[in-house]
DNA sequence: ATAAGCCTTGGGAGCGCTCCCATAATTAGC
DNA sequence: GCTAATTATGGGAGCGCTCCCAAGGCTTAT
């Protein structure tokens, strides 16, 4: 339907609309932005107009007047290297954009790219462009996060920070790889290896820190050798395994499902079967995850709705400015498919690994 | 580096850097918009308090006056139902923004939701937050198209309009599918099937138009029974390929990679080896095509670049409103990896596929 | 009926910038 | 050395909106 009038060629005004209505620039104000005491005949006289026009106040007018824009930045650094192979963030996008729909509010996206970063943080800061900030998967000592941890601009942070007070939401990523570990371990593997995000981003280290306190709660001790760093992508997952495989591990948690579909091309390749040999459990549940043959065993994290949630709570946040800081955490789930294989009876199978390789073990580390 | 100073907290004003600098107002916006006629000593004198203050004009006041925001709107309908799984949307958004940054124009995302479709055109063509759109594949009528059409928005869509001269941007999508066709033709296939995109979008429609053309290439008929709909989803090429595979085609022409990826996990499950049994070309060449088992003959589209590209275009076509509308096609690459296998021979391999199914021929159709 | 209130409404001021015009400083021309 | 260009600078007038204050119109209570 070209429902859009023609005769719109000319942007109208608040005068326009008022001298349209019989009334003044501060009452088609007050129906545009609801307030209470307008007479409801003048409200439903002046609403008529502004429909029948299909007008539309000035944004940047508006924003000049009242120093809110109802844009919020959605900043992604770009350094991160899965960025846009991997679902996750597409899907985080979506659930970004969704809430904004929902609460009137545009998004500003900003690819935060090495060589114009600082143009960018600096902007987003100080040109007044936007009222808050999502930020996202920043590595753990981000100059992002510190300068808007600095400035007065409202922010939150998915993902928390190691040591800034901030406004954050993450998922329990220690909890949920603790578990997934726990998972393995139960199932009676006994050389669950891990293969790791990159250490210098908050959710590499939790997810492995995770995995430690599963060997933890084991009474075990966990090899460092069959600790292996990838870094979220495919052919980080592909070679980390590689690298793995040479020690015979029976079971590996994967800190991203992309990286499982590397590891499980490197099982592949190596002849070794799934869940028999090595069984496998990822991390995000991506559409594919299920799809996968075998289907992947993984952690499901609410990616679409955690991007809903970070933008309602940064509208929180902006409407409050004295409020304290806000820590979310959001429980995940593990989904069971075949990758992780079931219950190892006693003997193991077939496979000839040597009781004696455990000379690599360390204590584990007691950090809360 | 923490170099952004405290005392911004307070937000600056051209009359702060005036005075500060001993100049006016208007001298000041002069250096910021790099006007002629400032003297360089002048010059040089404000930059520098500009700079060791970290000065940025306020854009909504800057908007106003000027009429310009730098911003362009990136609009993604999400009725394209692959979005964000495909990887071909963050490429896209990743060239876009890319551009932006060097441009110094910022994007505003709008992933347009049916429910709030209506507001947010309305909202884009009339409250001047953007200087103009880039629109990404629409239906092959889309409203989206029509409103931006009829308004005096500068905008650029990428994928060509069926009907409206507009300003648009795509790849040889027709040329492409034709090519890959003939090469599955040449290649001795005799039943080449194809698996298309939704025909109500216009990519779709071109991709099925060159497997057409194909055949006529040949003068050869094509069989209607060998086109199966799909809607570029992985699951969509899956069913696809389950009725296709009833007709025992010995090639297919996938329109996207990411159904390519459900034929091929179709074509597995009926115990069918590729390309031995069925030859494969899928399009777009995403970045897990290479990874492939075996590894996908793709037609290579360079998503990001076509997003950069879309951006300058844009950018000239706000700068140049009188002229002429551009319609600009990228060439694209048949990639050949394994999955659409070599020559074959003469008679075909021990496969009993029946010669008289050719009962449902017709005639090419001679649409230009 | 009159004073005291609340509900509505109108208009001024100003958000921080750009654009235009006027004026001041400089250079060129003879 | 004096006028005519040219270049450099300053300030006014908005851009279209919100916010605030003041002023009318009505209601309610005394």
């Amino acid at each position: 339907m070209g429902a859009l009038p023609r005769e719109n060629e000319v942007p109208l005004t608040l005068e326009d609309i008022a001298s349209l209505s019989g009334v003044s620039r501060s009452t088609v104000s007050r129906v545009i932005n609801a307030d209470i005491n307008v007479k409801e005949e003048t409200r439903q006289k002046v609403l008529q107009v502004i429909q029948s026009i299909n007008f539309q106040p000035n944004l940047a007018a508006r924003s000049l007047a009242a120093g809110r824009t109802s844009i919020i930045g959605l900043v992604i650094p770009a350094g991160v290297s899965a960025l846009f192979v991997d679902p996750y963030f597409p899907q985080f996008i979506q659930g970004v954009s969704t809430a904004c729909n929902v609460h009137a509010y545009s998004v500003m996206l900003w690819l935060a790219e090495p060589e114009y970063e600082r143009r960018t943080i600096s902007q987003i800061l100080h040109n007044g462009l936007v009222d808050g900030v999502v930020v996202s998967s920043t590595l753990m000592d981000d100059p992002i996060s510190n300068s808007l941890h600095e400035s007065r601009m409202p922010f939150i942070q998915v993902g928390r920070h190691p040591t800034l007070d901030i406004n954050y939401l993450d998922v329990d990523n220690t909890q949920a790889s603790r578990e997934a570990t726990l998972h393995l371990l139960r199932l009676g593997r006994k050389a669950v290896a891990t293969i790791t995000g990159p250490l210098n981003q908050i959710a590499g280290y939790d997810r492995l820190q995770g995995y430690r306190l599963a060997y933890q709660d084991r009474q075990q001790a966990y090899r460092t050798d069959l600790v292996a760093e990838g870094d979220f992508t495919e052919l980080g997952g592909y070679t980390a395994m590689l690298q793995l495989l040479t020690l015979k591990p029976d079971a590996v948690f994967v800190a991203s499902d992309m990286m499982a579909v590397g590891a499980i091309r490197a099982i592949r390749e190596a002849n070794l079967h799934i869940p028999e040999d090595i069984a496998l459990i990822g991390f995000d549940d991506i559409p594919a995850a299920s799809k996968m043959d075998p289907p992947l065993t993984t952690v499901r994290q609410p990616v679409r709705s955690m991007g809903a949630l970070a933008v309602e709570t940064l509208i929180d946040i902006i409407a409050h400015p004295g409020a304290e800081t806000r820590h979310i955490l959001i429980a995940t789930e593990l989904v069971i498919r075949s990758t992780c294989g079931t219950l190892k009876s006693t003997p193991e199978g077939g496979d000839d690994r040597k009781k004696s390789t455990i000379d690599s073990l360390i204590p584990i580390s007691n950090q809360a």
